[in-house]
DNA sequence: TCTGGGGTCCTAGGACCC
DNA sequence: TCTGGGGTCCTAGGACCC
């Protein structure tokens, strides 16, 4: 069987690049795009990388941009995701298989494909004609490999015209000897502070370094990323994405908030968006969590978070069910006197429908279903139960108080559950 | 009177990605 | 004044059982 090669296409600045398509006026114009409530920079065109830096909040940097003559956008997540379809529909009918990895990048199968770069220029010249996008294309022997050549094609993009093939051990090497650790995929902030104080100063380094000391130093997820900087494929292309195992809708409010009311709105609306994902995957829910939180920034400003998991009554993707079953949660869980910057969904426990044949409650649902929800009061009456700890958050000493629960223990719920079921 | 310890499940939270 | 919104995987440690 043929050495596996993988290729990874990127976007070039992709929301920026997607503003341009409809703003042709603007290719020699700096521009960047905002986060929701245009919190802080999430895009910059290449020349506007310059004056911003990525994750910039826009008011602490808006006077900087305008004397540059920076322009703004906020963003629009229809439009972007709308190009990225139409650009994967463009790859995908030019490589064998395509693992669509995030809104603006895909891994392609290049096994056994002799002229990668000619087929990798082809991809570029055919995204740019048809959707307007720029893109660079990295390709190796494995993904995290590809990812790195990825990188090293977008950074000198003039000298090697949008493509870098490090198939070619050589080749590989030098470029491994000329990244520095941090730039390496899967090593974030913490773990590049940690492999430098090793030692551990460029991707090369990882790459030599002994994995079995890595497992047990750190985890198994660096392990892979080094056995995969060697030519050692962990990864594979996986074509059709797995159903999502948490699904989670949250949102700054982009004002505080101190009623519980306006909240409540906020909370019902983000269940409502998680279900219709759930739903779109064929999943169920069996836990749901929700949180509530001061902002983060401010010094000056008290600051409080809790969240709070509740056991549904039985799995389920209903609506109602899940926005009431939140409600009952945020209720448990405020505390008056706050200025609420932000509040969380996340819908846990996913499996797909039928996969819960074997729960008793699949049964009962639709006939116990208000019985159950009255249940669910005297469930929530519990949450109250508990100690009080101080709440475990880096560099903030004092920060909030967190609640430890003590839920009833599933067979007791269960067992009540039953009951109220008529069984 | 003496007052175990191993296995497993569960949760919270860290770290990472885009 | 104003600082995103998703996700994934892994681990430590508590709870619980026998």
């Amino acid at each position: 069987m043929a050495e596996p090669v993988f290729a990874l296409i990127d976007c070039n600045s992709f929301y920026a690049s997607c503003e341009r398509v409809f703003r042709p006026d603007l290719l020699r114009v700096p521009i960047v795009v905002l986060s929701n409530n245009d919190g802080c920079v999430i895009a910059r065109s290449a020349d506007a990388k310059p004056f911003v830096k990525m994750g910039e909040p826009y008011h602490q940097i808006r006077g900087k941009l305008e004397r540059n003559g920076v322009l703004a956008f906020s963003s629009n997540y229809a439009l972007y995701g709308d190009i990225s379809e139409r650009v994967m529909t463009v790859i995908e009918s030019l490589v064998p298989a395509l693992e669509v990895y995030s809104i603006d990048e895909a891994f392609a199968d290049m096994t056994g494909i002799d002229n990668r770069d000619k087929l990798g220029r082809e991809i570029r010249a055919k995204v740019l004609k048809l959707t307007g996008i720029p893109t660079c294309v990295g390709i190796a022997q494995t993904k995290t490999l590809a990812k790195l050549a990825n990188h090293g094609a977008k950074k000198w993009q003039k000298h090697y015209g949008g493509v870098m093939d490090i198939c070619d051990p050589e080749r590989r090497d030098k470029l491994l000897k000329a990244l520095p650790v941090g730039e390496v995929w899967g090593v974030g902030r913490r773990m590049n502070e940690h492999l430098t104080a090793m030692g551990i100063k460029t991707a090369w380094d990882l790459a030599q370094a002994d994995a079995w000391t890595l497992r047990k130093q750190f985890s198994v997820v660096i392990e892979k990323t080094a056995r995969e900087l060697r030519g050692v494929s962990c990864l594979a292309l996986e074509e059709t994405a797995p159903a999502k195992q948490e699904i989670c809708s949250s949102r700054a409010f982009g004002h505080r908030l101190h009623e519980m009311e306006p909240i409540k709105e906020a909370v019902a609306t983000y269940a409502a968006r998680a279900c219709e994902k759930l739903r779109a995957q064929g999943s169920l829910c069996k836990r749901i969590r929700v949180a509530i939180r001061t902002g983060m920034f401010n010094p000056d400003e008290a600051k409080f978070a809790k969240g709070i998991v509740c056991e549904l009554p039985y799995p389920s993707d209903d609506t109602r069910l899940i926005v009431r079953a939140a409600l009952k949660g945020l209720e448990a869980i405020f505390r008056p006197g706050h200025a609420y910057a932000k509040a969380e969904i996340m819908l846990l426990d996913l499996r797909q429908q039928g996969e819960f044949t074997d729960d008793l409650f699949a049964e009962v649902q639709p006939a116990a279903a208000e019985k159950v929800m009255s249940l669910l009061d005297e469930i929530n009456g519990r949450w109250g139960r508990g100690t009080l700890r101080p709440a475990r958050v880096p560099g903030t000493p004092g920060w909030g108080m967190k609640r430890e629960l003590k839920s009833p223990s599933y067979s007791t719920k269960w067992d009540e559950l039953w009951r109220v079921g008529g069984r």
